[in-house]
DNA sequence: GATTCACTGGGCAGATCGTCCAGTGTGGCG
DNA sequence: CGCCACACTGGACGATCTGCCCAGTGAATC
């Protein structure tokens, strides 16, 4: 329910650029005691906000270096059965169900373009599965981010012209 | 050698369920000295396969419960303005450049519908968009992910089974 | 046989961690 | 107006971990 407070946002950006910081360096940058960072970084993990530290492994350095998307279109009320069967493929990691034209999103990684198209193939293979339509990934402009959005918190503060 | 020996998959593994662990508990868990998991996590970060520990911060928690894609068509080599002109919007949290029917995959967050509305229309505002294809995403069933290419690595190229 | 390399196991000083605690605003409320 | 709950400060404690060093072992390479 609380809102992000500018203290909350300035700690998960200094964590975002340098996640490797102890809880002293933090306390320390941020001009507030050790105690206060503690605080609040055990109420961001209780509130569900902050997550905790996955390492960042990147798929591209371990031979992973295609990515590709697809959308999917199902049998209704299939969802949840194609879901699980797209969980079971390894070089499927994120799958969104979604309004519009398709009603899956999924997003595969592959090694090389005929691995990719082995990838493809056994997605489209899973049952249920009507029609698809795939995209490969040339680059990636805009990375995985949410800077902007905490950067906002830290500076806004209080006011809140968004609508909620 | 760009491959990624069992040892190194077993370490991503082991920092992926519990990030927070010190290079001596993973040397405990592993079961090998503490001076080798030092010198594997350098090695993995010169090879830039691990690339940190970022926080992972929960957008629904602090009010950005909304995401939705976007496809935009754009005018002929006009990638890169497009992409920088994204990149200036705050919910615009990721970009891809693909190849099939669209030409960039936007990913953006919104804290309700009105505010999605909001966005979106920034997006499709965007100069030298032709053409758009929104979706809203109604659930994950599979959240972002690299455990099984990990777990693939661990056992496959090893003989060691998976740690306790 | 000699060399290189990764791993082991140990030891060191210094930094950090989790956890206490008293003291100091600051706000809400009877 | 006093009282209380709450958050932050600044300091302290011992236990633990870190970064770094080193000698020794085994395997693979030259």
């Amino acid at each position: 329910m609380t809102e992000l407070d500018a203290l909350d946002a300035r700690l998960l950006l200094l964590l975002s650029d340098e996640p490797r910081l102890g809880v002293l360096e933090c306390s320390r940058r941020l001009g507030v005691a050790r105690g206060t960072v503690q605080a609040r970084m055990d109420r961001l993990e209780r509130r569900g906000v902050l997550g905790g530290f996955p390492p960042e492994v990147d798929l591209a350095a371990i031979g992973y270096g295609l990515t590709a998307f697809a959308v999917l279109e199902i049998a209704q009320g299939r969802r949840v059965e194609v879901a699980a069967r797209l969980a079971a493929i390894d070089e499927v990691c994120e799958v969104h169900a979604t309004t519009g034209e398709g009603d899956l999103l999924v997003r595969m990684v592959a090694r090389s373009n005929a691995d990719l198209q082995r990838v493809i193939d056994e997605v489209v293979d899973v049952r249920w599965v009507r029609r698809t339509s795939t995209s490969i990934a040339l680059s990636t402009p805009v990375p995985p981010r949410v800077r902007p959005l905490l950067e906002r918190v830290a500076t806004d503060a209080g006011t809140d012209p968004i609508p909620r």
